[in-house]
DNA sequence: CTTGTTGCAAACTTTTTGCATACAC
DNA sequence: GTGTATGCAAAAAGTTTGCAACAAG
């Protein structure tokens, strides 16, 4: 996976830093995660890091496709890593329980979409609110 | 619409003030707006309300069930009239372009996940993130 | 060495909150 | 009148930027 990111970084002429090993690692061990999460995470293993370079880092994990983000809430993004089997979420907004589902469950709608209204859709960004039925169950 | 407004608001014990019918007509006008531009329209009709009245009515009318919100864009949340025709959105992640979609299509994807995870989407809040077909033509 | 990268601090944007005043009921 | 709603200003939360020092290649 370094050498994955190490390679990826050169071809675009970026440098492989310990940060950006340690953000990537990060985003992988937390499954999903904010940048201030992800910071936190990071800051187990180097207490100096910088939100700003989370920031910017996120930024350039995503350019190479080793993450992704989706807004999970109504506050701040979350990151994911791409390596973590592809997939989309489901969020409660009751518990605020996140779900991930595997993209074939989404399949039939993308091509209804791509054929109906051209548009090519983004599993790995997507994410889909609602309740789960065991909160649907209890507000009733 | 009016009436329906300040029924819905007497139920629950809040009153009906100018500002709320005002940003509610608003989100009905715009058909989409972020709290921003939202108040810029509203402002075309009393230009002294302000924008801490926006967020606050916003969230009053996504209460009472006549607003909905969803995040089509990184930056602010996007608010639409529920009264306009039940929808979700497409957006292109290129042009950033909205395609209203009507809520049949994800049926069969709505249905299949009550089954397999439990779970109730949200069919107003949905949006949906790609690219259009054109925007992906010229990429390549 | 050269140039991309980082940490820090400050600026910015969006949203929330406290409080005195105003007004709907 | 009573208590909710508003405007204003300040705070909070999230994100971006300028810049000098640092370090990867």
């Amino acid at each position: 996976m370094t050498d994955e990111l190490a390679s990826r970084l050169h071809s675009l002429g970026y440098r492989l830093t310990p940060q950006r090993q340690l953000v990537l690692q990060a985003v992988e061990e937390l499954g999903h995660g904010t940048p201030d999460e992800i910071l936190a995470e990071v800051q187990l293993h180097a207490s100096a890091v910088n939100i700003s370079t989370i920031y910017r880092t996120l930024e350039v994990l995503e350019e190479l496709g080793l993450v992704r983000h989706a807004h999970l809430s109504d506050r701040a993004p979350t990151y994911h890593s791409v390596s973590d089997h592809d997939h989309f979420h489901l969020v409660c907004r009751n518990c605020h329980r996140v779900i991930s589902v595997a993209p074939e469950v989404v399949a039939p709608l993308a091509a209804r979409l791509r054929e109906e209204q051209a548009f090519i859709i983004d599993v790995g960004h997507l994410a889909i609110f609602g309740e789960c039925v065991e909160c649907e169950d209890q507000s009733e």
